[in-house]
DNA sequence: GAGAAATGCGAGAACGTTCTCGCAATCCGT
DNA sequence: ACGGATTGCGAGAACGTTCTCGCATTTCTC
């Protein structure tokens, strides 16, 4: 088993005849040469099937042509599924490769990740913060004066570029669109990662963007007129068994919701399932408005009414916003893209009492 | 704005008083040196903030710890966001990193993502091939000796370890599930890509996996005693618009299917989504059976009845098996995982005629 | 046709590590 | 207390590029 050689910018300098210098020159397309010397040096390069490495240029250059995407949730996640594909995407329109991390909401493992992908020489990085508050990791002289875009959610601090979405807006007029259809008993379920088990009183939230769908929500209930009867608030963990048990609670509180408000695709599909545990059909018996829409959200009978937010444009704003901030050196700026409302059926229409 | 100066292991031995070599023996942990050194070291590496550059290690060594996934499609499919994370998992699990592409089935995007794999030094690939016949860039030569781990789809070599799923057997199992429930009109919705449009004559199916989900339906019918009354199939490009088409046309041919056998997400999509618009409930007036389980299609009410195939030990044993083909020389071998069916409610009972 | 300008290319340093050598200093056994 | 083994560390090469210099050689200018 012969071990193979890989052939290096030498081995095709010695075979062209010329100078390491040269072949560079000829195949990286810069500094004097004569255009003959380019095509046989190309020839000679592609006979002996040389192909650069990318490492020991990004070494000599300082810039590797990788974005770190560090993200608290993977792909199986249906914002952060399309968030990644966007960034992808735009990361390769515009010459660079993504090197990607999921945190699972721990901040030591953010840590860890930021850690790593600067060490793997990163030329930015784009981040959905698990914290708002804790961001020692993220100085700049840690960060070896590398661009870092913030995501999803916000930082207490403006030193980053912040792209997030107004969820606040499109969580309101949520609301009124269930109030204006007739519904009067209000649920509301909202997963706050790092609680453990479901609460009924209002926890810390430490996440910005669902803080923002609270209030959203607490903003579209006082809008209402006349007041709905009640109005129940579920905050839960983000994990399955949790967010079915916190559905049940609701459904069997004497004055049970007849719509439920999720604040993500993984309460929505806890309340489909309890709901069809019992019998209870979506858009007829209960209401249900998500945030986040989904292919299959559309597809399900009756589609489900969702606030869907423009994951693409964020992820494809991301990283145009940090190529440019690895190229250039512009000012932190906050964006927020709009969120809106998709009226499907899952939301009765019912008569006022 | 005073450009940060990155600090190496030179500003680490300076500071300490010692030898670069020191300095990474100190902090690598190898060959022979005092504790108390590696303290002072350590310390003094710390009170600088020195990072390893990675890419430095990796050029040095030969090695980067990197491991390239080449996929065809993004994570917005169904069975691609499971398997990335199973191998994202693993990787770390195992100590590496993951590089990823997709392909979006095009085999000259697939090649030149593994040669810029290549060219970042990946350890080695996992590959998911979007051709079975056509892998010249997969030459022991190309690769530079590196190996490549198939998943989900075989080649027609040998020369790779390939691990996929038991297709066939389970389409099988999914047809003779039906029609036990008393199913005699079938319908056959199979996703292939690179067709243009839909067509009901059986296409070339350049893809092993979507083959064996075709052949093993074609056996179920096979089994079927007494013959089914119609079998009809069509053959889809995995595009929406096409995937509505063929529902529409299976639904308004003559002797409609009672139910419809999908070979992915995409096209289960398609038919609910046509079903609902025709006013056709799932489980009761129409059937339907897929490939490829979700947390979504488990919480739909009905549950959709579907082939789940072992996504997560898929990716895993991926990675297993690639880290012990880059650490070791294994002999490549093929490696077949059990899918099996999982009973929901998208299946209704038909009294016999 | 002589000097100036432009062109083409080679030598060699640099990027930040790791690791092999070899040398000095310390340790051990007798 | 002396020879050999062991320990700790420094010098320097190597990984595969890119890029700055500087030196020939050619081309241009009047």
């Amino acid at each position: 088993m012969a071990a193979i050689k890989t052939v290096t910018i030498n081995d095709v300098a010695k075979a062209a005849g010329v100078s390491r210098a040269t072949v560079s020159r000829a195949l990286s397309g810069y500094g004097r040469i004569n255009k003959a010397t380019i095509d046989h040096v190309q020839a000679v390069a592609d006979s002996l099937g040389y192909k650069p490495n990318a490492l020991a240029a990004a070494m000599r250059a300082g810039k590797t042509k990788t974005i770190g995407l560090v993200v608290i949730s993977d792909f199986t996640n249906a914002f952060f599924d399309r968030a990644t594909k966007a960034i992808i995407d735009q990361a390769k329109a515009l010459g660079y490769r993504v090197l990607i991390s999921h945190t699972d909401e721990n901040l030591e493992v953010e840590q860890l990740a930021v850690e790593t992908m600067l060490s793997n020489q990163v030329d930015g990085l784009i981040l959905v913060p698990s914290s708002t508050t804790d961001h020692a990791h993220l100085t700049p002289k840690k960060l070896d004066g590398k661009p870092v875009i913030i995501i999803d959610r916000k930082l207490d601090t403006p030193r980053f570029t912040t792209i997030t979405t107004g969820d606040e807006a499109a969580a309101e007029e949520a609301v009124l669109h269930a109030t204006e259809h007739g519904h009067t008993n209000l649920g509301f379920l909202i997963a706050v990662p790092g609680i453990k088990g479901f609460k009924k009183t209002e926890p810390h939230i430490p996440i910005t963007s669902v803080q923002e769908r609270a209030d959203g929500f607490a903003k579209g209930v006082q809008a209402t007129k006349p007041k709905p009867k009640s109005v129940s608030w579920i905050y839960c963990e983000d994990e399955e068994e949790a967010a079915n048990s916190a559905v049940e609670e609701l459904l069997d509180s004497p004055k049970p919701p007849s719509i439920i408000f999720t604040s993500n695709n993984d309460m929505l599909l806890a309340v489909l399932k309890v709901a069809g545990s019992r019998g209870l059909v979506i858009g007829k018996d209960l209401s249900v408005i998500s945030f986040d829409d989904s292919p299959w959200a559309a597809a399900m009978v009756p589609g489900i009414t969702v606030v869907a937010r423009p994951v693409e444009d964020l992820g494809h704003l991301a990283v145009t916003e940090l190529v440019a901030a690895i190229e250039g050196k512009p000012k932190p700026r906050e964006i927020v893209l709009e969120a809106h409302l998709v009226r499907r059926g899952s939301v009765a229409k019912l008569r006022k009492a």
